[in-house]
DNA sequence: ATCGTAATTCTAACACTGTTAGGCTTTTCT
DNA sequence: AGAAAAGCCTAACAGTGTTAGAATTACGAT
């Protein structure tokens, strides 16, 4: 039997590929093997189980996520700034579904991989909640209401969940308004010089 | 063998029970027959599948924090009206986090049970709206900014994907200001007679 | 070139799921 | 009391993730 020269790398890949095709659940030891021309217990020499593999999945979608914004979004004014953020997320994570619900799992593992992945979108924020004048200490907050936002939209879109035949897409601009207006309340509150970087969420 | 004297109610409700205890993935066949007392077959006696146990505490989630809410909200000023919905929702859901993660599959399965379920809720937010003056079309996009916020933020919580100390009530609270303050900017553009009503989310 | 070793894939088997088929008791209704 | 239905059981099946261990393929040094 000629070998199919697979690594690791190769592997998560396809597995994304699959996720984003038909879902994160229909991504099983099974399949996967089925979808890389392997019988199932060969894919333990490249991987230590099938959790590691959504775990992987995870880091893949934050990383690529990360660049994609932090290249594009520089020099823009504060506000305009965090509206393209939220469209860029929304727009990668509808085009990778499957990889998308992957990222749900943030922190679930505390792995330091993960850390290194998101820090340019924290420098990100922080970068701009600064130059709004807002506190650290709320920035933080205004992160998880950001990131809750999001995540929850695009589950629920991903999902079927929106029953109502109006605009998805409208939807999503309108509460990007909201949230850009809602924290103005906040703006010009902060000190100069945030307190720490590199926080969790 | 004596008789357990189990009612499809009866294992709803002990499904319900079981899935807050241990999360609802920990609910399957084999631990829910255990947790009853019986036998994994003797459970399609009272039950379709396992699937339909989810779909069922699902509706019974809905249900059940649609009365709480509406029954506590009446004659609450908008605004405070707003903030309460979202904190008992909050509070309902930390609560019974199996369950709430059962009702997030909510229009996956397009039941006439849902619909009547959630009719209250929707009742209850289109009048808040209609008070505020928002437009139906407005008020149908910011019912799912709300929602996506709720769900996205509580799903975060119960799976532990908050990593940074900071208090997590506080940023729910700020949250909740967010979006208030962020939908003045709808408000008093809308006519007096909404459009339709049980539209879906 | 060839031998030894390591890397990669395999087959066989295990414990675990959800689910179905069919038998045996207990309850309920006439 | 007798008939019918309801409720629970054991046995078995196809599917899952995973492990053990044998069989290949590739590569590096002699």
């Amino acid at each position: 039997m000629p070998r199919a020269g697979l690594t690791r790398q190769k592997v998560i890949e396809k597995a994304a590929q699959l996720a984003n095709e038909k879902g994160l659940a229909y991504v099983t030891i099974t399949t996967l093997a089925d979808y890389l021309g392997i019988r199932k217990p060969s894919l333990y020499y490249h991987v230590e189980s099938l959790e590691e593999v959504f775990e992987e999945l995870m880091i893949y979608g934050w990383k690529h996520v990360s660049e994609e914004i932090i290249l594009e979004l520089a020099g823009l004014e504060p506000h305009n700034a965090l509206r393209e953020f939220g469209w860029k997320f929304y727009r990668y994570a509808i085009g990778n579904p499957g990889v998308f619900e992957a990222m749900l799992w943030y922190n679930r593992y505390g792995k330091e991989e993960m850390a290194e992945a998101t820090e340019g979108l924290y420098c990100f924020w922080f970068d701009q909640t600064d130059r709004l004048g807002i506190t650290r200490q709320i920035a933080n907050h205004l992160l998880r209401t950001y990131r809750a936002f999001l995540e929850g939209f695009i589950l629920l879109e991903i999902n079927h969940s929106f029953g109502n035949p109006i605009s998805i897409e409208e939807s999503f601009a309108v509460s990007l308004e909201i949230l850009i207006r809602g924290m103005e309340q906040y703006e010009n509150t902060g000190n100069e010089n945030g307190e720490t970087l590199h926080q969790k969420i």
